[in-house]
DNA sequence: TTGAAAAATGTAAACGTTTACATTATTATT
DNA sequence: AATAATAATGTAAACGTTTACATTTTTCAA
């Protein structure tokens, strides 16, 4: 491979020439340019990102970490982070972190070793746990951020961008219950997601405002995958005492409990109300179209990798999460309960 | 931050004996590998990635280009990659290319400026446009391969692994006809995907050998976007000859068509029928559940990463597509057309 | 024209590894 | 016990850039 060596020579410059004309050919004097550009092209030289990223110190590689590619949702955070990083000409390297959770040592680890300049955590599911102890050990805290996703207080606090789940689901029960309804059951996406807790936290606390009974069962996990969900919405429907609603912790879930609820020959909104959660594109879509609660995806991505930007930058972001606001778009899904029954 | 150096100082070996015993522990005598163990942990030394891929030559790093990220089919091809690539300590860098191909050269340039050792073009559109010149100026030929997609022969030959998107539409398109169908629509993608195009000359071709028209306004552009399909599936719908079945060139783009056919208080298969392509986790899920093209998706994405780590590796794959079954599912969304009308 | 200031270019070291080759220590063979 | 063969370790160069500093060239003011 042609190296600038071969480059300088053949332009008659010296290589610190070239590396200039590369890197900002104002440096160099027009004539110069000239003979340097020809002899690129002549030798058809191209830099040696490895030997620069190596120079400098920096791998332009921002590493981002989600459970899974493909949920409509991500993808349109992913959509936010891609453009601010291609505007600071960092690339995207995806990590499915699928079961096995990375510890928050190793992630820090990832930038140490320079494999990244920074990280983002989406939607991370307890991305701190660490082996034995609870706290990370970071000798020194590298620039790892989380978007859409938080952390349990017992971790620690780290940067994050995200709505508030909590009052989100909380205004997606309430909304229900306005309606009137008071049967009310919560199909949750990981036991081990703080996304989740936050929102079954919401739940809760919308229902207990409103003083009513959370039922044995109807708090039950749908694992954030279409199967689980179907199951979750089957076990529902076999309870005694049927929920006239069912709040879903993602729109995927909703997705399979409208298809199991119309299996078993109910119908929505009049037998059982649906809502969802993420607006995702297909929501609108669905037959009924989905009550749900939207989230500013790609802002949220946006905004992540500006921040993320700055703390590699060397700035301090400091830990408080940046809240961004959330929507209930009401659609056809949900209704007041049928009177009789 | 601390390297090879101190850690050696503080071992009281060599650097070579410290690298030695990172990259191969057997190389050294257990109490030296006592030793620089723990150097290692007394000085935190996290080995430099940069410095090594360097040194190295290899980035570990494959490209995948796709036009979006989040489209449930792309995600199944992805999950296939990751297994592979984790497999042989390969990451995955993703470009996402929306609207903005690159031509092959620039793909080739980032294997020659050594962003990545190897790059997979999943589904990419027209990928080896070139401004003027039809043909790649390749001078070597870069490790690319393509997935699901292949290219038209105009502009060479490259290897890929995909199904064959023509038979397979012929199939979907003969499955309708033996149904009774006469009058049967198609919503493309893009004009600029051969993907597209081949499954296209699919449907055309079946409906040639069953001696069937295609009307004028009956093939028309989705643009892979659910918008783009709801606006096809509307002007389709207005046709003063109303098709009674469509064929639609992936799923999402079912999905849309569904939902407009069902706004316009049409019955599916009823009225008409809807078959599409890919075979995506929502298709079972879909009211009428959807007929569909079913690919291998994560099959595609393992045999594409070990043939590309293949011609990584300096050994020639070819330009030979690796063909991979497809199948037809048959669900609900497909039946004989209604006898009146 | 001269000299000072600014711009352009050159020289060479440095970044942190890996590795070919040289050297020393260990083991096996007789 | 002596030697050969093998294993373990050390030495130092190399990978291709960038950049601090030195030097040369150009520009500009007086």
């Amino acid at each position: 491979m042609v190296s600038i060596k071969e480059v300088a020579r053949v332009a008659g410059v010296s290589t610190a020439t070239v590396s200039r004309y590369i890197n900002d050919p104002k440096q160099v004097k027009q004539p110069t340019r000239e003979k340097v550009q020809q002899a690129i092209a002549e030798t058809n030289y191209a830099p040696n990102s490895l030997a620069r990223n190596f120079r400098r110190g920096k791998t332009g590689v921002i590493l981002v970490a989600l459970p899974s590619i493909g949920t409509p949702f991500f993808a349109d955070v992913m959509k936010g982070i891609s453009t601010i990083a291609k505007d600071m000409h960092y690339s995207i390297l995806i990590k499915e972190t699928q079961l096995n959770q990375l510890t928050y040592d190793e992630y820090t680890n990832l930038v140490l070793s320079k494999q990244a300049d920074g990280i983002i955590l989406l939607s991370a599911i307890i991305p701190f746990a660490t082996g034995g102890r609870q706290r990370p050990s970071s000798q020194r805290q590298a620039p790892i951020i989380l978007s859409c996703e938080n952390v349990t207080p017992e971790l620690g606090r780290y940067p994050s961008v995200r709505i508030d789940n909590t009052s989100a689901a909380a205004e997606a029960t309430d909304y229900l219950i306005k309606l009137g309804h008071s049967r009310i059951a919560f199909i949750f996406g990981l036991q081990s997601s703080t996304l989740t807790l936050d929102r079954e936290r919401g739940y809760r606390k919308a229902m207990k405002a409103a003083k009513l009974a959370v039922a044995d069962g109807w708090v039950t996990e749908g694992g954030l995958t279409l199967d689980g969900a179907r199951k979750a919405t089957r076990l529902l429907l076999s309870h005694a005492e049927r929920p006239t609603a069912i709040f879903c912790a993602n729109d995927e879930m909703a997705m399979a409990a409208i298809h199991e609820i119309k299996s078993a020959n109910l119908q929505i909104p009049r037998d059982i109300s649906i809502i969802g959660f993420d607006d995702i594109r297909y929501a609108e879509l669905l037959d009924p179209p989905l009550t749900t609660i939207s989230q500013p995806a790609t802002e949220i991505g946006e905004r992540t990798m500006l921040r993320l930007s700055q703390a590699i930058d060397g700035r301090d972001i400091g830990v408080e999460p940046e809240i961004v606001p959330h929507k209930l778009v009401i659609r056809r899904s949900t209704a007041s309960p049928a009177k009789r029954q």
